[in-house]
DNA sequence: CCATTAAATGACTATATACTCATATAGTTT
DNA sequence: AAACTATATGAGTATATAGTCATTTAATGG
């Protein structure tokens, strides 16, 4: 049986490599379609293709059908917050690191 | 040279792992030593320093020494907020799929 | 100095992940 | 139906990850 620690492992795990990171980032203003997100980021269509089927499972995105084309959208406001706390961790650091710089 | 968005990414696989998130969840209230933290997530104690020493090079976690001991604590306090929302959203997801399974 | 306790690490194994290239599937247009 | 476009998937490879057991390193107390 699944414990709720492995369901919060799958969402972070959807979220914690970059190639989606980039895809997230991507959908930040909105649904895309796969012709649209893999030329925008930069990977091949099927590489893609898996991340956003890994993300959907794992419940990080949703997906629309519109004839030939795909939508892919991120399901949850929540995520972006996330992303947003996120980032911010890294600018503390990232400025953490200065002043241990300049103090040399 | 490292982007931001990998910065990004190291900091939620730090998170995205079960035997990690315990710890996390046992940290909760505060600092604790190696030599609580493993009997308490129930893993060897080789493998919980290893998930320690990874989340402490993620910025996850700090460490203060004391004697024998070795404290561990979450460094940002942000990193529980992501983590209550991460939950809030299983959550969303679970309701979801009753209410799926009630309109059978 | 020796024994003890706490934490980290080397060496290994098994499994998972990210990616690529080629191909399959599904819907569209003519 | 044939050609076309968009997406998904099979099969393979290379690398990363999580875990174990045995050992090492570091600090403390007798």
């Amino acid at each position: 049986m699944k414990e709720l620690v492995d369901f919060r492992a799958d969402i972070l795990k959807a979220l914690a490599q970059p190639t989606r990171l980039k895809i997230i980032d991507f959908l930040r203003d909105g649904e895309r379609c796969v012709c649209e997100i893999f030329p925008a980021i930069d990977e091949e269509q099927s590489n893609t293709s898996r991340h956003l089927n890994m993300m959907l499972a794992a419940s990080v995105l949703s997906r629309r059908k519109d004839g030939l084309k795909i939508y892919y959208a991120i399901k949850h406001p929540e995520i972006l917050e996330v992303m947003d706390i996120v980032t911010g961790i890294v600018k503390l650091e990232i400025d953490g690191r200065h002043e241990l710089l300049k103090a040399i």
